[in-house]
DNA sequence: ATCTTATATAAGTAGATAATTATTTTATAA
DNA sequence: TTATAAAATAATTATCTACTTATATAAGAT
């Protein structure tokens, strides 16, 4: 495990905007549970797939979720080495993850 | 202690919103260690009062605070009644909390 | 009463944000 | 090579946000 790391209050401001977001709250709060992949997310989220994308895209250049490419399919998932990786978790452990088990309809 | 409550993911990112600003998480996190005034907001921010003013009615507004009148001048302190008292807690409990000691130069 | 101080509210505004539709990139399959 | 599917990017737009200045309210002090 890392050594637990003192955020400063912008650092912690700039991750707490991102996650005061309930589509992408919601997004880590999946990720974090198992990977997946944007068309998983748009089946999920009512919205168009550019906005999902960029909802991602902003999870991703904060680092908090890494990407692996499989096919013709890019995964997406909690970013364990993130240094906020610890904040995160502590942020969504007690929100509810009822319902968003991966439906083997997408991505497989 | 009151029961642990589950949030939802909207209630939860309607407060990372709230939080997600460094004004406010600053405030948030000052006023977990003392009450305090306005006026020593105004001092503590290169902000003007109004702003400060409109930033104490949001986190006002969604409970996590409170207030108490004395004398002229207002008193803002977290809400240990609030039903997201132990969230806010959780998230804000690894912040730097240094340069924030109430410094006896205004409302005394 | 009037003045001062603390704080709140109102109105206006620049910039940020989150969506949309249209287009492009990337990878696989025929 | 062409077609198809997944995902990203670009351009646009409506709405939201966090300030500002100006003004109002509320309490104390003179």
């Amino acid at each position: 495990m890392p050594t637990k790391e003192v955020l400063d209050i912008e650092t912690a401001a700039s991750l707490l905007k991102l996650l005061g977001d309930k589509t992408r709250l919601k997004m880590v709060k999946i990720m974090a549970e198992h990977e997946c992949c944007v068309c998983e997310l748009v089946d999920l989220f009512h919205m168009s797939q550019p906005a999902i994308s960029q909802h991602v895209r902003k999870l991703k250049d904060s680092g908090l979720i890494k990407e692996r490419r499989g096919a013709q399919w890019i995964y997406y998932s909690l970013n364990l080495q993130s240094p906020h990786y610890e904040f995160v978790l502590t942020v969504i452990k007690d929100l509810p993850s009822k319902g968003y088990k991966k439906d083997q309809k997408c991505c497989d």
